[in-house]
DNA sequence: AAATATATTCTATATTTGTAGAATATAATT
DNA sequence: AATTATATTCTACAAATATAGAATATATTT
């Protein structure tokens, strides 16, 4: 199931907090803060649907993410691979080097990144 | 503005499409289809989005696109970008070669693209 | 001309999402 | 022990979204 954007505006506190107590997520937004029971609600929703677990210590929890960030990420970048790109990850690729307007030292750093993974692959045969 | 996932799905249609009648996007759609009421409902709402436009033919309305499925894609790119990657397509890239499982074949199609990036850059200077 | 297919607008309802008050409970502080 | 800070659940309502019926209109076919 997908998180709404209130939601996902909460993992993405918890996802850099790591562990928070519903206070430490509070404190993360900005001005205006939503009440603590809005943030409540939220909490409870996302657990049920799965993203997120914790740890009951006295009365309050500490709570922390079931789903890491790259794998929330991951799932809806092949929803938009899929979306707009035919399932093609090469086609992505494509795009995304031209249109991206990566700097040359950017381009660099990527082709590195490249020619390494080519090498893995190779020594996985 | 963004659009909703309903209306999403008929500007996915309608760019594979490139122009259409209702009749051609209700065609599309897989069953159960939705009422036409329904689609016509959903285009209005684009159209005040600015995101499609129409010729009249008669009584009926030919739609075509008023943004580019790569301008939109682009976009939303940007935003995911910015939210998991903290504004960094370099620490993306990144991401996206090790994590997104790219064959051998891809990463050699996209070395050679990078390497053509690269000696654009190169001229314009 | 009547019937049919297509489309549009207006209106309306159900569902989902965002937000938070009231009531309640526990832990920490004074 | 009383107060305060923190948290939770239940409940509720407003806004946004998804969906479509009714009324209406035009174009096409019979």
């Amino acid at each position: 199931m997908q998180l709404t954007k209130a939601e996902e505006q909460v993992m993405k506190y918890l996802w850099n907090l790591e562990k928070a107590y519903l206070k430490n997520i509070l404190d993360e937004f900005p001005e205006p803060k939503p009440a603590a029971t809005t943030i409540a609600t939220l909490l409870k929703r996302i657990i049920d649907k799965g993203f997120i677990g914790y740890k009951q210590h006295g009365s309050n929890r500490e709570y922390y993410p079931l789903v890491k960030k790259t794998d929330y990420f991951s799932l809806q970048m092949k929803s938009m691979i899929k979306d707009y790109f035919n399932n093609s990850a090469a086609q992505f690729a494509s795009f995304f080097t031209t249109e991206s307007n990566l700097s040359e030292k950017d381009l660099k750093e990527l082709q590195k990144l490249i020619v390494e993974q080519i090498k893995t692959k190779n020594k996985e045969k």
